[in-house]
DNA sequence: ATGAAAGCGCTAACAA
DNA sequence: TTGTTAGCGCTTTCAT
């Protein structure tokens, strides 16, 4: 065995070090390492026994540059606070944990600029492919994206045109979907809870299908409050309230997401407020939080897991080089969880 | 104006490509665009503008094995869906935003196997430091850890030896202090719920300080329960009845997390228990959703966003070259917050 | 089954 | 202020 100091090194090992360690070629020491080629047996235990013992790691930089291979693939997403995010993420390593592919995670708070940058720090690593919530992009973005020649799958939002592929729902039709349910259940009095986020482009177009279909049944949106900033939950009891006092008449709540729509849930129930029948509620996601809660909250099901797993499909089949050419389109359907405040008819 | 084509190119642009198109020597042009040396307005321009035309986007890899400079730190941590983490996350981030530094996010799933491939991986991208959840590792990780050569910063816990520096508050200290805080306040039948998790180290220390300073006053815990798995606010409803009515005469519920915390609270509100006089109870982190709920349980701030940006603050000074030698120990110190669920008698 | 040479795209160090 | 020359630590390709 070769004298191998137990001294810990001020420069990372190298291939070199770990070919002198076992008399072996840094050429055959790289093979056994990325178990490429034909290698005997004897040589290739000498060269793993040295790596250990040395505490080799690997230089990706280096295998990078020299293969022109990353097996990165970036994420952007616009938060990490909002839970939806972390389960798309789990939907996404679940499937690339089958692969050789890693997922680097991006976040732009929402903000355009931010995504630039993101994107073209994240591009500057020359990652396997992209995946980047929502359809809305700066130019600078979308030009980015399209001369990056690399799997790009934009999820969470297919209305719109994508650079290339895309996984999601159409947010439209979710707002659409949840008018007509509610328009079914005989409410008229409609008030509408969400963020004050010019830039969340998903929950625009979800109001503006909702308002749409309400418009064709000859209803509009009685009155409507936004907030930014702290806890959902607290907010959406203050949100809550402020608005049913202001508007006493309304009879259905569509919040823009669950955790105000669960605040908004509490708040009834303490008041003693007869929910759905002098009150209808209905959240967007279907949060696992609404589990817990003393009555089930009408929502609808976004399938961020699946949308994960799909969007890294994508790119994995891509990245391995099957699938010709790109353009992908997986529209999910989402589903109304009718829970126990927007039904008043038995169905 | 050089002829530049607008057709997307298949090969990434290179140095070579700009200089070519500026006519600027490919050493210029890498001084252009690192804002390094001297250089004439005039070529500057010249260089920024036919960069931009050619959209290009420079390649870090190849940059990070010239300079052996890389501008990527580590956060490996164990899970994004519990709060805790993206709240530490959007600490080191805060702080990060002010250098050139970029997080780069792994995720271990509370597995030591799968936190040394993680960090395995991540090291072989030679990134500036880490930042890595929890003081217990496997001896590999440890060895990784410490011949990296890097700075290390173990966060969220400091009851052990860290590799390098440390930062975060003692579980055990918390669990000691909650567990003196109840009986000041004449609690003795208590009980205590939490999740299934061998390997979550922390509230193991936390129960262990929990009990520890139970029994010095001559008390302990009367029953447990465990779950794993499921929406956590709906397994703290299950586990709270399970536990009452398996043993009614129990006056406290210490729950490690206080997202079950949330779920016992709502339980027992329905069930019309008076809160704390006949039953106190108490989670542990602070997280935000609180502030939403009917009655705001008692429970530990442990000052996450606080944790991330002094962790980074260390791993940034460190990279810039300030600091000698590492080692540093920040032990913060988490506060009660007693909120309505905890005090019998009026302070 | 193993090795030698060339070069991936950049930057450090030096020269002009 | 600008350019030239060597690599950075690997992998590719081609020999042996």
């Amino acid at each position: 065995m070769t004298d191998i100091r137990k001294i810990p090194p001020r420069r990372p090992m190298t291939l070199r070090d770990v070919s002198e360690a076992s008399g072996v070629s840094e050429m055959t020491v790289s093979r056994v390492l990325r178990n490429r080629g034909d290698v005997s047996e004897a040589t290739r235990d000498k060269v793993l026994q040295a790596a250990k013992e040395l505490g080799y790691v690997p230089n990706k930089i280096a295998g990078a540059l020299a293969s022109s291979r990353v097996n990165l693939v970036a994420v952007i997403i616009p938060s990490l606070s909002n839970m939806v995010f972390p389960e798309v993420l789990s939907g996404i390593t679940e499937v690339l944990d089958d692969t050789d592919l890693q997922p680097v995670v991006g976040v732009t708070n929402y903000l355009p600029e931010r995504e630039e940058r993101v994107l073209y720090e994240m591009l500057s690593w020359r990652p396997s492919g992209i995946i980047i919530a929502g359809i809305e992009h700066s130019e600078a973005s979308r030009s980015m994206l399209r001369s990056a020649d690399i799997p790009v799958v934009e999820i969470m939002d297919t209305d719109g045109e994508p650079v290339d592929a895309v996984v999601g729902i159409s947010h439209r039709a979710a707002g659409r979907r949840m008018a007509e349910a509610i328009i079914k259940q005989g409410f008229e009095q409609i008030g509408f809870l969400g963020t004050q986020m010019p830039l969340d482009h998903r929950a625009r177009k979800r109001f503006e299908g909702f308002t749409e279909t309400l418009a064709k049944a000859g209803l509009e949106v009685l009155d409507q409050e936004f907030y930014s900033g702290g806890s959902a939950l607290a907010k959406g009891r203050e949100m809550t309230q402020a608005i049913l006092e202001r508007s006493p008449d309304i009879d259905f709540l569509y919040y823009s997401n669950d955790m105000i729509g669960a605040g908004g849930l509490l708040y009834c129930l303490e008041k003693g407020i007869e929910i759905p029948g002098r009150l209808g509620l209905a959240g967007f996601n279907g949060v696992e939080l609404l589990q817990g809660l003393p009555r089930k909250l009408a929502t609808m099901d976004t399938e961020r897991r699946q949308i994960g797993r799909d969007a890294a499909g994508i790119v994995a089949r891509r990245a391995k080089g099957e699938e010709s050419e790109g353009g992908q389109r997986i529209v999910l359907e989402p589903k109304i969880s009718w829970g126990d405040t927007l039904r008043r008819y038995k169905p």
